[in-house]
RNA sequence: GGCGACAUAGCCAAGUGGUAAGGCAUGGGUCUGCAACACCCUGAUCACCAGUUCAAAUCUGGUUGUCGCCUCCA
């Protein structure tokens, strides 16, 4: 490990070097989606950037397991039970049962990622799967006092440990519940800051989404199905969790407590946060103004992979405002790489020391907090470095495991476009169009250019003849 | 009310003490019947005020503005 990630922890509020308790293997835990609609492009900034970490970590030589959640039950919409549940009122507006409503849109959300080059977790574990183990880690909090029962529900209790905000600087007296009209406080919690480990108390008729407990029927709490996740497939020792800035409290906050208070130890060394996508009203939502999905992207015309450039010209500490101005400009910058590398000569040599000290300076980028808009730029150097085209693709290849732009595809999309019958056709219109040229009837010229320009081909004349794209 | 983040050219954005990377767009040029493509050239003293320093976009204090979180949320 020449390179050490130097990445910001909000544990401590600083970048620190990342150090993981195995030498040379990396423990990475991100919360996964809640399975009850499509994921919107702001929801997938965070996993795209999470797999900008986890490519990197891999990428400087770390063997790393990543594992993700899905949430498929007990999701409820406020924590007082008074809420609806997310999974059933999805079930509810497509009359669904729960069970197909979390796999369909587990597909969706695997489908959305595939688009956008998100590589899939080592572990994708659905909560439904593991009930027992929330059930073990809630009966282990109660032996050791950390949990009562009330209400027929089982709480955490934040009084029984030193110190319950670790990630945020709030102090109990200044929080203020219910600050939100729409929740209510519920009168079961000895603390305002006690959360729900096991509801039993629900009012949902759905069989689906209850379970045999030792303290009734019932559904975990949302908070400990991720604890519970992360130490049943990595162990009692996490290196790095990942997750959306609005995750940080009260549901990381809460994963610390229960995980550590269980555990009896530290849990996990370094807290890793996406900063939201936003549009020009403020923080992109489901419920609010254009519900942006890939697919949309797709239909207005842009390929998923000019939303991936666009995250990582940004930095993923930093809020991003959306904005289709700003996305044309990432697909016109997108457009001109694409055709820049593949122009490249694939023939000729690679240069060792040219390679070695490129492919040095984007790991440097990276390792400077995942500063992917400085690897850009280091890919920028490359593009215009007095080096051999073979080294330039041999370095293009390289970073492409963590940039994943699909960079290298462009001139196979060009040679299977011209395997189409439709080629000989175009091939006898350009001839066609040559020799008008050289009667100078550019009118007839003209007429045949935009001919093709109909069908969707778009012609150029350059110096070695003209060449022709499909649009 | 509390906590936190952010403020760099038309737009996006890097840079955390030594006189402002990169990208997109604009304008000019080469090429061209025209167009498109490609290539070359082209721009900012860093929200504001005060302070520390030989030296600040970069540190400190204050001001203003934007956004987020405070029990649904990536």
């Amino acid at each position: 490990m020449e390179n050490r990630l130097r990445i910001y922890n909000t544990l401590t509020r600083k970048v620190e070097t990342f150090v993981p308790n195995v030498d040379g293997k990396v423990g990475m835990y991100t919360c996964g989606p809640t399975v009850y609609h499509f994921a919107h492009i702001g929801n997938l900034r965070s996993y795209l950037m999470e797999d900008v970490l986890e490519k990197t970590l891999r990428y400087l030589g770390y063997d790393v397991k990543r594992v993700m959640n899905i949430t498929d039950v007990g999701h409820l919409s406020d924590d007082a039970d008074a809420g609806e549940d997310k999974m059933l009122k999805g079930a509810k507006r497509e009359k669904k049962t729960v069970m197909e409503i979390a796999a369909f849109y587990t597909d969706a959300f695997f489908e959305d990622c595939k688009k956008l080059c998100i590589k899939r977790p080592d572990v994708v574990e659905p909560a439904t799967n593991c009930i027992a183990d929330f059930i073990r880690i809630v009966e282990g909090l109660l032996e050791k006092g950390f949990a009562y029962c009330a209400g027929s529900n089982v709480y955490f209790d934040t009084s029984k440990l030193k110190e319950y905000f670790v990630l945020t600087n709030h102090s109990e007296e200044e929080l203020l519940v219910g600050v939100r009209d729409d929740v209510e406080a519920d009168p079961n919690k000895r603390n305002k800051n006690d959360f729900v480990l096991w509801f039993t108390r629900s009012k949902f008729e759905d069989q689906a989404l209850k379970w045999d407990s030792p303290w009734g029927v019932g559904y975990p709490g949302w908070h400990i199905e991720c604890s519970g996740i992360s130490m049943k497939h990595l162990g009692e020792r996490l290196d790095i969790h990942c997750g959306g800035v609005d995750n940080i409290f009260p549901h990381h906050t809460n994963e610390i407590a229960q995980s550590e208070a269980y555990l009896g130890h530290k849990w996990c060394n370094y807290w890793m946060h996406v900063h939201h996508l936003n549009d020009k009203a403020g923080k992109m939502s489901k419920s609010r103004g254009e519900f942006l999905t890939v697919s949309l992207l797709e239909q207005k015309g842009y390929d998923p992979m000019v939303y991936r450039l666009f995250c990582l010209q940004s930095h993923y500490r930093k809020p991003l405002e959306f904005s289709f101005e700003v996305l044309d400009q990432a697909a016109a910058a997108y457009a001109k790489l694409k055709k820049r590398i593949a122009s490249l000569c694939a023939a000729g040599s690679v240069e060792e020391e040219a390679f070695a000290r490129y492919r040095r300076r984007f790991e440097d980028a990276l390792c400077s907090d995942l500063n992917t808009s400085s690897a850009l730029t280091v890919l920028y150097d490359v593009l215009k470095a007095d080096i051999s085209d073979a080294t330039k693709r041999a370095l293009v290849e390289s970073f492409e495991q963590v940039l994943s732009l699909r960079l290298l595809q462009a001139d196979k999309a060009r040679e299977s476009a011209q395997d189409e019958e439709k080629s000989t056709w175009i091939l006898e219109q350009i001839e066609k169009r040559a020799q008008a040229k050289k009667n100078k009837d550019f009118a007839l010229a003209d007429a045949i250019r935009s001919e093709l320009l109909e069908k969707g081909v778009r012609i150029k004349d350059t110096r070695e003849g003209t060449v022709w794209e499909l649009i």
